[in-house]
Formats: C-alpha cells, sequence, structure tokens
DNA sequence: ATTGAGATTATT
DNA sequence: ATAATCTCAATC
C-alpha cells in the first residue's frame, strides 16, 4: 500500500479498543468535545478507512433552533435522532452531499454530534477514488460533507450503529490525548437567531484539516 | 400538487 | 459571489 500515515502505522486499527455504546448515550455537549481526537474506522468490503475527528458540532435536540429536531420536530428524515445515542444519522443536503451526525443521549432525547472534519489516516487511496476531483490530501477529508464522500458514506447507513465491527470509533495513542479544543460558534446555522451564537462547535487547535471558510 | 430552502462545495 | 442540484417537509 505505502499510503498510510504515520499515525495509522502506530495505531492498531482493529476492533479491541472501540468505544461502547454507553458513551454515546450522554448530552451531545459531551460527546462531541469527547469525540475529538478519536478514530474513526469504516470498513467496507476490504477496505479500511480511517480518519481522527478534529471537527465537531453539538445539536441540542428540542430547544435548539438550529437542531432538526427542534420543538420536537420528527419526520422521516429526522426520527432516528429520538433513538438512543450511538446510532448514525446521514442525510441529504442540497440536493447532492451527504453529511452525517452521530445521535446523542438516551432514547427520547433528540441530541446529535454533527462530524464536520477528519484527517486522514488511512486508506487514503480509496479516499481519492470516492472523490476522483479532489487535488489535495487535505481536502478529502476537511469538510462535512468531503470526509463522507471520501468515507462513501451513504445513507442506507442511517441507523447504523458507531461502535459496531464495520463502522467503529476508537481511542487515538496514549501519545496524541493530550489536545487543545478550540470553542465556536457553528457554521450555516444563521437561521438559528440567538441559537446561533452559542458556542458549539469545537476543534483541535492548529490542526490542518479543520474546515475553512464561512463564519 | 406546489414550493422554498438547506448543518455545502466548487467554480467564477 | 453564486450556481449546482434535488430531497424533504411545510403549505396550499
Amino acid at each position: 500500500m505505502g499510503t498510510e500515515s504515520s499515525i495509522g502505522k502506530e495505531l492498531n486499527l482493529g476492533l479491541n479498543n472501540r468505544l461502547k455504546r454507553d458513551f454515546f448515550l450522554r448530552d451531545a455537549f459531551l460527546v462531541a468535545t469527547q469525540l475529538l481526537g478519536k478514530i474513526l474506522i469504516y470498513r467496507k468490503n476490504k477496505a479500511l478507512l480511517a480518519g481522527k475527528i478534529v471537527e465537531t458540532e453539538a445539536y441540542l435536540g428540542i430547544k435548539d433552533k438550529a437542531s432538526h429536531s427542534y420543538r420536537g420536530k420528527k419526520t422521516e428524515r429526522t426520527k432516528i435522532l429520538y433513538e438512543e445515542g450511538g446510532l448514525l444519522y446521514p442525510y441529504t443536503i442540497y440536493g447532492i452531499y451527504t453529511c452525517c451526525n452521530i445521535v446523542s443521549n438516551i432514547a427520547g432525547i433528540p441530541e446529535s454530534v454533527f462530524i464536520r472534519a477528519l484527517e486522514p489516516i488511512e486508506g487514503i487511496e480509496i479516499m481519492k477514488k470516492n472523490s476522483p476531483k479532489v487535488k489535495t490530501i487535505k481536502a478529502l477529508t476537511n469538510g462535512p460533507c468531503r470526509w463522507t464522500r471520501s468515507f462513501g458514506i451513504k445513507k442506507s447507513l442511517y441507523g447504523c450503529k458507531v461502535y459496531g465491527s464495520n463502522l467503529y470509533i476508537q481511542d487515538p495513542p496514549e501519545r496524541q490525548k493530550r489536545i487543545d479544543i478550540v470553542k465556536t460558534k457553528r457554521i450555516g446555522i444563521d437561521y438559528a437567531g440567538s441559537d446561533a451564537d452559542r458556542n458549539l462547535r469545537f476543534y483541535i487547535k492548529n490542526n490542518p484539516y479543520v474546515s475553512k471558510r464561512r463564519r
């Protein structure tokens, strides 16, 4: 292969260190901040794709004007939010892109964590194949619809557990656990009024794979 | 049945 | 700056 990063070489990407179901049954603020630095792994057929989570946002359910579940709204698209934490909520945006959340908190509390950007670790050649027009490694994964395209995350994964055997998340190596977290306003939710000003976007300070532009 | 807008990206 | 592009969900 020869495409793996230095991080990938010192990681055991197997199933052993997976985060368990309980991790996701807590509030989205906690899950969003604690997911930073963790490794997301997706296996499809024989391919193995892995990336470090470097940017997240918390969506705090029925009281959050930016949330798809604001005021308890429940539709075919959003019903998964009302199930327990640890399930994938992919959805189509602007007709062309797929982006995805991880459902958080216990059943009945429709919170989620939006995964905005990853740092590629393993499977870069496959990512390039999935995003054929992309010219730089960075652009493979530094946006919410970019990393999902490069990973091949489809809406068919709606409701998939993120602590299963094909899709899971694990701790980084001990050496990389210390990170500085920056907290800012969320992106692209100007319609959310006062909730647009809350600092519910989190990213790893100075990480080059954090998404760019916009306010 | 119609319509309006979107948790974005790529291009001009 | 703005077109792309179409699904979803609200409204008529």
